[in-house]
DNA sequence: ATGGCTAGGCCCCCTAGA
């Protein structure tokens, strides 16, 4: 089963992108980040016109997280667990998928940016992965297949930024942001892209500004696996060729695994 | 410390992204 992870920057202006990427890499699953819209305005026809079906957790103007794929989405869950009301934040989205081989959890994450270090963003950024490692935690008793993707804003090591020192002052980059992504590998979850591709220079954002003619990007987009999906795994890549692809393409590109499921 | 660019909104300038 191939499964991949995409934040679109907004569905809409990446829906012909989309659809000419879905073709041709030709996911099983997909998991889309920031597609900025409300539900009942996710473009569902053109996906399921491929043999998508949709699942949707958006709000208006920002985030927004969907899980498409080929087999019916089960279990289909909005919301990470310990939220209060003031977190409207659209940005988890989890669904079970069968295989021919038996099934998947699936996990569509759009972790908070953090941006302006230090302050209060940064403080929701630091909270909200403290509840996604618990919930990952919880995850693991099932001992289940479980892929938690997407992206986490986070630059976990040197090797993952073209220019790790640009970043120091960054969100993306502090010492607690890495920390929290490592304390939920920590648990038993392990990076796919990093497992299978232990060099640097492999990077899944480039900013607007040039950075992708000068390849001065990041990695950012993960695709964790627990021990029973780790063990399925057979292969992981960046397409980073979608970067080029279209005129008006997004600042990440799609993260894809191949799984024994 | 900030801008460069892109997207959405409600509407010509703002927020947010990373």
């Amino acid at each position: 089963m191939k499964i991949a992870t995409w934040n679109v920057n907004s569905i809409k202006a990446r829906l012909e992108p989309a659809l000419a990427w879905l073709k041709q890499a030709q996911p099983d699953v997909v998991c889309l980040q920031e597609i900025k819209t409300v539900d009942e305005n996710f473009p569902r026809e053109p996906f399921e016109a491929l043999g998508y079906n949709c699942a949707v957790h958006g709000q208006k103007s920002y985030n927004g997280v969907a899980i498409l794929s080929k087999s019916p989405l089960e279990d289909v869950t909005p919301r990470l667990p310990g939220g209060d009301d003031s977190d409207d934040h659209a940005r988890y989205l989890e669904a079970v998928i069968t295989g021919k081989k038996g099934i998947v959890r699936v996990a569509s994450i759009y972790a908070p940016n953090g941006n302006p270090w230090p302050g209060p963003k940064f403080d929701y950024k630091l909270a909200w992965l403290e509840r996604l490692r618990l919930h990952a935690k919880k995850l693991l008793k099932a001992e289940e297949p479980v892929v938690l993707m997407g992206d986490y804003n986070i630059i976990p090591e040197d090797k993952d930024a073209a220019r790790p020192k640009a970043w120091v002052k960054d969100a993306l980059f502090q010492p607690e942001s890495r920390t929290a992504l490592r304390r939920i590998e920590n648990l038993g979850y392990t990076d796919a892209f990093r497992a299978l591709h232990p060099g640097p220079g492999h990077y899944t954002f480039w900013d607007y500004f040039g950075s992708w003619e000068r390849n001065n990007g990041i990695r950012i987009d993960h695709v964790l696996l627990s021990p029973q999906a780790g063990d399925r795994l057979q292969a992981c890549g960046i397409d980073s060729h979608v970067r080029g692809d279209s005129e008006k393409p997004s600042d990440h590109v799609p993260v894809w695994v191949e799984l024994k499921i």
